[in-house]
DNA sequence: GTCTATAGCATGATAGAC
DNA sequence: GTCTATCATGCTATAGAC
């Protein structure tokens, strides 16, 4: 039997989200990374071109995370459904809001996810949002996701200050935003 | 007459601002600022506590142009108005997508606009709104900022890669969004 | 208000031994 | 694959002279 790596992939992409989760993006630096894994910096050149490779893996791990969770969720009408997805993401932002902007807006491309990981995320959004805009999905997708993703952004970063329900708020809002989309 | 002081306050928010806009927000150090308006980096910070004071300048800078461009932008009926806020808020983003993301997203809560400077502009927003939605006129606002931010944000950071008119997905989101809004 | 000088620290990355 | 050692660079922040 081989001798077991030290350092498996999936321990090294659990230590990137960790670390990011618990300090921040800026947290992730090669040798946060090796302390994380029981390595010396150097070695981590082995598993990852440089910094930005490393994120890159947290992001499309996430990314697949993520539509995986979005996709158990969405189930029953296609209204229904997309509210549901939407829930997902929040409640993805929620658990892992450095992972979430690394998957919509990460310093820099790349930093994101590959084009390979977004691939199935924009199939299942283009799906999901189909019924309700046969005549352009690509741009009903683009507003539910930009709504989405600015309020968990906003809501994260405290930009709702004015105190109010914002669970409430969300509620409205997707169902402000659904009902515009319908065609 | 007194001497001209080497560091207006209007240099050092310029100053700032620019290196944000070009550089990206992490290159806003003490000695990049420093040198841009010629002194040496101890010497800033006897304007501004730290980096992050530093930020909040150009933060609250930010905020002001923003509200006076929409200020100015929304005439009209409240649809037209806020539509025309809205598209003001894109334009500012394409214009100063560092400074934007300031404003809506901060590194820290010392770094984004302070309250005093925020207000105002959430005055104006829940006033646009209004009319829309008398109801509940805070997640109205909410629906529409996130919307639009987080549109600009996913613009900006090259996430609309599958191509189509993204001009023509602002506007179809815009009145979208301002549909679902209408109560 | 500004300067020089410096402390103190963290970083990304590489060379070469094992 | 991993290590030690190291380079070169950058940062925030302070002390004290002028």
């Amino acid at each position: 039997m081989p001798a077991p790596q030290r350092v498996t992939p999936e321990r090294l992409v659990a230590a990137v989200r960790e670390i990011a989760e618990r300090d921040g993006l800026d947290a992730v630096t090669m040798s946060a990374v090796a302390a994380a894994v029981g390595v010396r910096a150097p070695s981590l050149y082995k598993r990852a071109a440089n910094r930005h490779a490393l994120l890159r893996l947290a992001a499309d791990d996430a990314t697949r995370e993520l539509l995986d969770e979005m996709r158990a969720a969405a189930v029953g009408s296609p209204r229904h459904a997309l509210a549901a997805a939407a829930r997902a993401l929040r409640a993805f932002a929620a658990r892992c809001p450095r992972a979430t902007s690394l998957v919509f807006s990460a310093p820099g491309p790349d930093a994101g996810p590959s084009a390979a990981a977004m691939a199935p995320a924009m199939a299942f959004l283009l799906d999901a949002v189909h019924p309700l805009s046969p005549d352009d999905p690509l741009s009903a997708a683009r507003t539910l996701t930009a709504w989405a993703y600015g309020f968990c952004t906003m809501e994260q970063n405290g930009a709702f200050r004015q105190g109010g329900d914002v669970d409430a708020a969300f509620e409205r809002g997707l169902a402000a935003v659904l009902r515009g989309l319908r065609t």
